[in-house]
DNA sequence: TGATTTTGTTCTGGTCAAGAACAAAATAGG
DNA sequence: CCTATTTTGTTCTTGACCAGAACAAAATCA
């Protein structure tokens, strides 16, 4: 816990850059951008990417070529002119989200748009252990995949687990309401699947899919809560991405210290926001009293001004029982909250309940194949 | 505070790239190699940057004219084979870093490797209007110029305020100390001396200079706590930039909420960071009692283990009274903190006290211009 | 002093995006 | 129905950039 030297930090900043990667960013640029519209026409991506309409022209043909892009002709053409070709994001491409609960696991086949093809849940009475769950997975990936046609190519799976998992080699290090201590969870399911695999944490790709495809669509600077039945997790987007951390543990916001109470949460810390914050009381049922509510009104204004203050957000998202009780008592909250921030953060501050339902999870942790695919169009393809 | 449309964010990753950016982003490669070294030589550069050796000379060749890099010949040849050539940031460009504090304001002359050439303190008995400080900091950058060689240029002025600043513009929104309301600071300084001026928030370039400079080089996550006069402020370094926020108001880390307590902040808080832990008992004299120094201990490390768990970071910086408190009780403080951090984020946590003294303000404003510079070589050169 | 090693410089070649010129495909108007 | 206009896709040329090869320069070592 003390001093050791630091270790030399290469960043993209400090490297060199030559024309291949200006190749590969534009391709990622072009394929970024049709990931956060369902179709763009060819002379919208010009305008949007600030490229050449010849250099466009290149480029889509090579993203055809990977496979990654599909043109059709427009349907309509409400403008006089040639009409520009329709481009969107290959359907011959998808990925794999999985939710992994302890009384469920969701399989989840979804496009490239982020759209949910197929599902499948299992069903897991007793505890998922790692070795039959990663079975059951594979089989149920195999049985949604035959079921579509023989072109699906699959660039990946991604897992979303209750815990706090290592970004860099998809080790689960803890993951308490499953019981799984120190799982290589990832590798164990590339092995068994022969795909790349990518772990996350629930609450953290539940931020990324309210970003990318919910209520925070649009805005760069996020703060999202989620309260569900393992307690209250979050994730937070950063310049439109989400914060992970020196080794992807960052985000655990329902581990921050409110009060002095004594009250403990799941992982045994006293005084925090998830201690504060009982799930029992606000989603199953109504609040037991007027008193009640105004508590965790407070608790939770609390916590939301907290945010607002350490990170300057466009938005703070509120998931599962969090959205249920601002749901119940917006103006509480918000009045709440606006007592201790800051003048010039509380500007422009929206505070909203998170737009996705069950599915939000699947989709962020399907994200994660496809931003891979979308970040390194080349590399990825030979994969598939 | 509801929602309205949000507006399409076009970020840097939807844009297409060309050439000339190519070009710019390795001389900005270059330059940021260099200002993390006192000096490297050419192979030396070769080998960072992943450039090719004629790719660097041409480079060279570039930065030189633009006289912002200067090469010498080696004093040691340590190794056969030809001696490379050594290279540092010129020293005829420089910058102003100004520290602007409710009874002085230092403006100091600062290199791009970040060494205070020069400085001067004004005084202000009163607190300082913007128009009389302006005018006097005119002055004294002037003076501090001529005392110099005709040949220095100067890149620009980087000011840090001890209070909220809206970083798009310069605009200082509330500046309690020094009871300023809504000053646009920025485009008065850059009126008044032709240079073009860059504002920050004091902690906040605090922050930034510890990670350039000071006890957190080399590492890209890093939390920075400092307590000063003016209360508790903080920065925050995410994937080794500054954590901005939508306005850059990001990193009010003073005004988390810690406790019921009902005790009231500068900013008329009640239980949060700073109001629990009062300046004047921590530096001027000896805490009251080991009673009164456990108590802070205890406040100091939850923050610590909040902010711990919300960013995982590699290292903790205090600085101020916060750094005092932690040299007169480290092990108190560090196993507080310890007792409300998730295991995975504890791990490699290191908790430090900030290194550079006085003068780490001064330095961050300072990059504040130089960093401008660095990112842009060839626009910033033709303003200066 | 000459061989070896390492580095700087110059020249060539390949890749990339921008822009111009041209072809294609729609509408608008008679 | 035909033609002018508008908008878009394609192709070719041009200029910029980096990589790599060939060569020259400057040190050490035997």
């Amino acid at each position: 816990m003390k001093t050791s030297a630091p270790k030399i930090s290469v960043t993209s900043q400090t490297l060199g850059r030559n024309n291949d990667q200006v190749r590969e960013h534009n391709l990622a640029a072009i394929l970024t951008l049709l990931s956060q519209s369902k179709s763009l026409t060819r002379s919208e991506l010009v305008e949007l990417s600030g490229l050449n309409r010849s250099t466009i022209s290149v480029l889509m043909t090579e993203l055809q070529a990977l496979g990654l892009v599909s043109e059709t002709s427009p349907d309509e053409t409400p403008n006089k002119g040639r009409p520009s070709f329709v481009a969107s994001l290959s359907s011959e491409v998808a990925v794999f989200g999985v939710n992994v609960e302890s009384s469920f696991t969701d399989v989840c086949l979804v496009s490239l748009r982020g759209e949910i093809i197929a599902s499948h849940r299992i069903a897991t009475p007793e505890l998922p252990a790692p070795e039959s769950i990663i079975a059951q997975i594979k089989d149920a990936i195999s049985n949604l995949k035959s079921a579509q046609g023989d072109t699906l190519r699959i660039a990946g799976i991604g897992v979303a687990v209750p815990g706090q998992v290592r970004v860099a080699d998809g080790q689960v290090r803890l993951a308490p309401h499953l019981q799984w201590v120190e799982v290589p969870f990832a590798s164990m399911l590339e092995a068994a699947t022969g795909m790349p695999v990518f772990l996350g944490n629930n609450a953290s790709l539940g931020a990324t899919a309210e970003h990318a495809f919910g209520a925070a669509k649009g805005y760069d600077e996020v703060v999202y809560l989620y309260g569900g039945t393992s307690g209250i997790g979050g994730g937070v987007i950063v310049r439109g991405e989400l914060l992970r951390g020196a080794a992807g543990y960052a985000g655990e916001l329902g581990h921050v210290v409110l009060s002095d109470s004594s009250r403990e949460d799941y992982s045994g810390f006293h005084g925090t926001l998830e201690a504060a914050l009982d799930r029992g009381d606000a989603e199953s049922s109504p609040p037991a009293s007027a008193e009640a509510l105004e508590n965790q009104c407070r608790l939770l204004g609390a916590a939301i001004s907290s945010f607002a203050n350490i990170f300057n957000p466009q938005v703070i998202l509120l998931g599962g029982f969090l959205g249920s009780i601002f749901a119940q008592a917006e103006e509480t909250v918000t009045s709440f909250a606006l007592e201790r921030i800051l003048g010039a953060p509380a500007e422009n501050l929206k505070i909203m309940r998170a737009e996705l339902g069950s599915t939000q999870i699947i989709k962020g942790a399907a994200g994660l194949p496809i931003s891979a695919l979308i970040q390194a169009p080349k590399a990825s393809s030979a994969v598939l």
